[in-house]
DNA sequence: AATTCGTGGTA
DNA sequence: TTACCAAGAAT
């Protein structure tokens, strides 16, 4: 709840004042199209505003509207997500995007609560997309919002927990501007992106540092309280780059595990890392390929990090002779240079393939 | 309710 | 090198 001393009207006009004179000129603030509006909440989740921002213009550039994005292959769409991560939102964003033209028309519904039914949007997009674009009078609090109102407010609640939640959702309730909603939402995220940041913030300079907490009792770099994630997993990821003529044998990863739906080699994974020959000798299909075809190591150690797993990976090139037609194992399919090029891939499997010159 | 989902940048 | 961070959501 917000103390009985503090004074929202002037809260509220002292950050739009703010805002007026210091916000970037993002592209998606040049709109009230639901559907750049989404697009722009989708790609920013998690993401810094310039990996997003180009992102967002190739997304504009291929799909205008939803109805482009709803008639594209899925496949494409994570093709040009590629590099953003956290693939699943381009997987729910292609499935909204074929719910709101086949069940809405072509219209997004135009409050947070309708919106927050969709795939993909949560609390905080809902509400960001219902103000944007609809001017509904709902607080969007994303994690700039939290920093901000944890540091001011000096609300020592850990912001991950539900129970947090609540207190940041309450208090955000009574804040938020009725008169003009989408640029109070707009200036609080604005605000706890350029002034009020995570790690030392100048807050001489900032025109609330006479009603901050944390500013009154030196807790800038204490406020907000998160509760610490999970140990990093440790795996063993042994990749095999079976090549016939131009072609490169490729699947798509369908688990439910990391990447699901982009495109990767024929995969063994194990506990400790594959290092002589003698080790594959537990995998069968593994024999049967390497007498195929010649096979030959990439002497390297790829390290690539996700957020909760450590990736240690290997890779090994089995050229098959043209005449040989080996049984791939699992999905695997042979794609040309062109094909290879066009499928979703980890940044990894990419990296790796401009790295021999394949792509 | 705690985990899991990428990638790149910075101190 | 490690840890943390970045316009969160799904399970």
């Amino acid at each position: 709840m917000v103390p009985d001393h503090f004074q929202v009207i002037d809260f509220n006009k002292k950050l739009k004042s703010w805002y007026l004179k210091n916000h970037r000129p993002l592209l998606w603030r040049q709109t009230t199209d639901p559907y750049k509006i989404w697009l722009s909440e989708i790609i920013l989740q998690q993401t810094r505003v310039a990996h997003g921002t180009p992102y967002y213009e190739k997304f504009l550039h291929h799909y205008p509207t939803v109805f482009d994005l709803a008639n594209a292959d899925e496949r494409d769409v994570l093709r040009l997500w590629q590099g953003l991560g956290y693939y699943s939102r381009a997987r729910n964003m292609h499935f909204t995007a074929r719910q709101i033209v086949n069940e809405y028309g072509g219209r997004f519904p135009e409050t947070a609560a309708k919106l927050s039914k969709l795939k993909g949007l949560g609390n905080y997009t809902a509400a960001a997309i219902a103000s944007f674009a609809f001017g509904e009078a709902v607080a969007a609090i994303d994690g700039n919002v939290y920093r901000v109102m944890s540091r001011i407010f000096g609300i020592q609640s850990d912001m991950l927990s539900n129970e947090g939640k609540k207190e940041f959702a309450a208090l955000a309730k009574e804040l938020v501007s009725h008169e003009d909603p989408a640029t109070y939402n707009q200036a609080m995220i604005e605000f706890g992106a350029i002034q009020c940041v995570p790690v030392s913030p100048d807050c001489s300079v900032c025109p609330f540092n006479d009603i901050c907490y944390a500013y009154a009792f030196k807790m800038q770099n204490q406020l907000p309280v998160k509760s610490k994630k999970g140990a990093v997993k440790k795996r063993f990821f042994n990749y095999f780059i079976i090549q016939k003529g131009e072609k490169l044998a490729l699947r798509e990863r369908t688990a439910k595990d990391i990447w699901k739906g982009l495109y990767d080699f024929f995969l063994v994974e194990s506990a400790k890392p594959l290092v002589s020959p003698e080790d594959f000798a537990g995998y069968k299909t593994l024999n049967e390929l390497s007498q195929t075809g010649i096979i030959r190591e990439i002497p390297k150690e790829y390290i690539h990090v996700l957020s909760h797993q450590k990736l240690h990976v290997h890779f090994w090139w089995i050229t098959v002779p043209l005449e040989k037609s080996p049984d791939l194992p699992e999905n695997l399919a042979f794609y040309s240079k062109e094909e290879v090029e066009e499928l979703p891939k980890p940044i990894l499997i990419d990296t790796v393939l401009k790295e021999v010159h394949y792509l």
